[in-house]
DNA sequence: AGGGCCGCGACAGTTTCTGTCAGGAGCCCT
DNA sequence: AGGGCTCCTGACAGAAACTGTCGCGGCCCT
């Protein structure tokens, strides 16, 4: 049996139980060593199954690793289709890129094939996609917010002078072609905006923050007095 | 890459197209030889997945499932929100409310830990409402457009003339902050486009349009020397 | 008839996979 | 606290697979 085919059976075997379930076990299921089983669960959870293992006890796959059902209203999936069509357009090529499997996975996670309904939608968010722009960037601040990382970025202010800077990024801001980057600075001890078109030079520090993005956003917001969420 | 991984993309990609696809497209898509490609669909098909090629044609993945997509990925989950909110700012308030519970749907079908990805979302697209607006028309348009019925509308054009009109709605197009109406219109009979923000009357006829509107915007789209299709 | 494309076989270089052995650490029960 | 069970990881060598590049045949559409 190919290591492929092999794959997908641990995944209905892992499906199958409802109580945790041993490697050795598996092992035997499958016909391999109870040390391919762990390289197995290993790639699975890599491809994101949330698989969970606990030591004395054995595996147990947890909801969440395919989609499921999804039904969606006509303005709903309107809502969704117009708002993927303006990611698309916002020039981060692997978001745009994500805005449009998203929609896919959509379309057929539906017990109705509703590809086509998505394509038809008569909803267009045209973009202006300004050819200076580098949004080479986007992708960084992106996981640095996820991941709550420093970002390292060179910043040309209004008057034209350059600084290096550390910043803990906090929220990331698309208006019409313009994106602002909320951080707080530690080069000025402080919260700060930054013009994404004013960042000549990126990079993350892969090192994360101390504090927790949500209490920093919190006390961003009222020192900016904005509304509290949402 | 890993080869599984490429596997499941490569079934995304294939719900991807609606029309039949070329090896070579896909190959290009997930970046190996050609070869490859008829090799990963060969894997495929003998894993069960109904996927049907023509010589001279392309790749087509049949209608029933034989795996769900896997659940959304962080890219695409911050696709989805970012695009959501920014639908939220546009003006219609129907659409807007729908972009909310599509989100709140796609919530509770994801595992917890996505749930809370979905509210912390750094990503932010804030509205600049004009007030002047009065986007209670917007709501009647998209229905037309779903129904491809007619619509009645009072048309101010720039010159300050109005003018009462019988158009067939094709597409609508969200600009910054403005939107613009594709359609048939019969006072002219020709194909036109108008600036929501000047019509200032709208109501349904209830009747459908005698075209199909997928051909109609296919002759709007070839007049305009606009891109044929996604 | 010709171009575009699926489908397959062969081949060599490379990568990955697999079983075995060894060891560390966490969870559960007594 | 201790023992048993289990998850996890590393190393290693042989085996298996995967991959790109050729070439060829046949089908479909224009």
């Amino acid at each position: 049996m190919s290591r492929t085919a092999r794959l997908f059976k641990l995944m209905d075997a892992l499906r199958g139980h409802r109580r945790p379930v041993t490697a050795a076990r598996l092992a035997g299921e499958l016909d391999v060593s109870v040390r391919t089983v762990y390289r197995d669960i290993q790639t699975l959870t890599d491809l994101g199954a949330p698989i969970g293992g606990e030591a004395g006890v054995g595996y147990l796959l947890r909801s969440g690793f395919f989609l499921p059902p999804l039904m969606f209203g006509e303005d709903e999936l309107e809502a969704l289709v117009l708002g993927a069509r303006w990611v698309q357009g916002q020039g981060d090529p692997s978001l745009a890129q994500a805005a449009v499997t998203a929609l896919v996975k959509i379309g057929t996670a539906s017990p109705k094939d509703l590809r086509d309904k998505i394509a038809d939608t008569g909803l267009w968010a045209p973009q202006f996609r300004s050819a200076s722009e580098q949004p080479t960037g986007l992708r960084t601040i992106r996981e640095a917010l996820r991941r709550e990382h420093k970002l390292t970025i060179t910043y040309v202010d209004k008057a034209g002078a350059a600084t290096e800077r550390v910043v803990w990024p906090i929220a990331l801001a698309f208006f019409e072609g313009k994106r602002l980057l909320a951080a707080w600075c530690e080069l000025r001890n402080g919260f700060r905006h930054f013009r994404s078109d004013r960042i000549v030079a990126i990079s993350s520090t892969r090192t994360p923050y101390p504090t927790r993005r949500a209490v920093l956003a919190k006390t961003w917001r009222r020192e900016h007095n904005l509304p509290p969420d949402r």
